[in-house]
DNA sequence: CGTTTTTGACCGGCGC
DNA sequence: GCGCCGGTCAAAAACG
């Protein structure tokens, strides 16, 4: 893997990735400061940094807007970065810390990881906001810094919300409590559905916002189903660097997906793919993954409908997840139809994990010339599972043993460090709640896996892989992990490709 | 064998 | 009512 160094502060730190993010949008509230619009509410950052030991510098960017509205949402979408939104940590976010990024300065590619949750009625700020993406198009504007850009943005939204309203921003927090996130300046982005043409006016949302509705330009609200709300996630495509226009490869956030179609999108080169949960029958889950049309780098994944039933424990079916895309993950023959994968997932979940870190890495990779390799090697989910668990007791250990020390690391690093911010409120507390919370978020892969990323970042400072590579945070193998399997990210992520198109 | 992916067809909403 | 689109279904193929 890359060898992301943990930039400052992070050495030492310990989380997971909620905390990264959290701390990411707190810190980016602080940074975002430079926006008046955010509201009160809303918490807005944006980027934290990482920077590599290379000079690489990752930036995190963040912003999370919730509305109200959108709790019924919020939990899972699947995305693992729902569990943001639940989590009380956003509180943090919301307050506020300071803005740090871990960064290097010298960052020579920074990526930034925007995530936004974002209620439907977005920030009147502009920054950052993403295209609709229904239109295929997500804008990202440009974060504070980050040359590439990169962001992830959640947004959430109900439909039928009405959007209007955009101005409102309402951000909640967390559900629990506190604060929403404003998307700042820095990069911070709205989700794209909820942004509408209408945008650039001033709100990002228009009709999207409203719901599921998967921003159909026509029907702001149309009732689909399901009115649920909907969350736009955009991350840094993996592949896209690698131009495979169609395919995308899913970031992986531990629930297990199956695809159940892909449609070409009017506006966008790029093939819309249409996901369900797999971990249970009944779950209505869904999520759908594009390309965003201005940024073929940039992946917009729209969760919709929650999940009903708890992470999955484990995968059962590997079977099938894969195809064979075998050895040649650079090759990636864009129509066949296995290429779509990378190197074979082992399971979907694990696939979109790769994804992800992928992406990270081929951010990195990009980036940075440094490195990242990335063996190819695929655990399986079993493995990540166990990785997981592995994090969990760790989270664990720390909740229960080290509250303390951890909190002082948040805190020490907080003000350059943003992943713990200091929250004004809760900079005390916090630890406590977020402790407390962690049960919630202990659940949460995506957690799990920054914290394995992390707290890998500690065991190895010293140093060599990677530790702290925000984009290996995705990766599950791991290095980090001393464990660790193998799999890794490759670089060569070629997913993409597949169908048609 | 069970699961996922692929992919064409079908369905429903919306605009004209 | 028709056509456009997006979203979903479902059969076939692929995979482990």
């Amino acid at each position: 893997m890359c060898s992301l160094s943990m930039p400052i502060g992070m050495e030492n730190y310990q989380g997971d990735l909620t905390d990264i993010l959290r701390a990411g949008a707190a810190a980016a509230a602080t940074g975002s400061s430079s926006s008046p619009a955010y509201h009160s509410e809303t918490m807005n950052s944006d980027c934290w940094q990482f920077s590599s030991d290379d000079n690489q510098s990752i930036k995190f960017s963040t912003s999370i807007a919730m509305e109200e509205e959108v709790e019924e949402a919020r939990d899972s979408f699947g995305d693992p970065f729902s569990s943001y939104i639940r989590d009380p940590l956003l509180h943090e976010l919301s307050s506020t810390s300071t803005g740090g990024f871990f960064s290097s300065p010298s960052s020579n590619s920074e990526v930034n990881i925007g995530v936004d949750m974002e209620a439907a009625r977005a920030p009147p700020f502009g920054a950052h906001l993403l295209g609709h993406h229904h239109q295929g198009e997500v804008e990202k504007r440009p974060c504070n810094n980050n040359i590439f850009s990169r962001m992830l943005q959640i947004s959430p939204g109900k439909l039928g919300g009405d959007v209007a309203g955009c101005d409102s921003v309402a951000v909640l927090g967390s559900p629990r409590g506190g604060g929403g996130i404003k998307a700042g300046p820095g990069g911070v982005m709205v989700g794209s559905d909820m942004i509408n043409a209408n945008s650039s006016k001033g709100c990002l949302l228009e009709n999207t916002g409203v719901g599921v509705q998967i921003s159909s330009p026509r029907n702001p609200g149309i009732k689909r189903r399901k009115s649920q709300a909907k969350k736009v996630v955009c991350i840094p495509a993996p592949a896209a660097a690698n131009s495979r226009p169609t395919g995308e490869v899913v970031p992986s956030d531990l629930w297990a997906w199956r695809k159940y179609g892909q449609k070409p999108i009017k506006g966008s080169p790029y093939p819309r793919g249409y996901y369900r949960c797999s971990s249970s029958k009944g779950c209505s889950a869904r999520k759908q993954v594009e390309r965003s049309r201005t940024d073929p780098n940039m992946l917009v994944i729209t969760y919709t409908s929650e999940h009903n039933h708890p992470w999955p424990t484990q995968r059962n079916a590997l079977a099938g997840s894969t195809r064979s895309q075998p050895s040649k993950a650079g090759a990636a023959s864009k129509t066949s139809p296995n290429s779509s994968h990378h190197q074979k997932p082992t399971s979907p979940a694990k696939e979109e994990q790769k994804a992800v870190a992928d992406s990270m890495n081929e951010n990195n990779h990009v980036l940075s010339p440094v490195n990242v390799t990335v063996g190819s090697s695929s655990s399986t989910v079993k493995e990540e599972f166990e990785n997981i668990e592995k994090l969990q007791l760790e989270i664990d250990h720390h909740h229960h043993h080290h509250h303390d020390s951890d909190h002082h690391q948040f805190s020490n690093h907080d003000q350059g460090f943003p992943y713990r911010p200091s929250m004004p409120d809760q900079s005390n507390n916090q630890s406590e709640d977020f402790f407390a919370d962690l049960g919630e978020i202990e659940a949460d892969p995506l957690n799990l896996l920054f914290a394995q990323c992390f707290t890998a970042d500690e065991q190895q400072k010293g140093g060599n892989k990677a530790a702290l590579d925000p984009f290996n945070l995705f990766d599950w193998s791991g290095d980090q992990n001393t464990t660790t399997t193998t799999t890794n990210n490759n670089a060569s992520f070629g997913h993409e490709a597949k169908r048609r198109l």
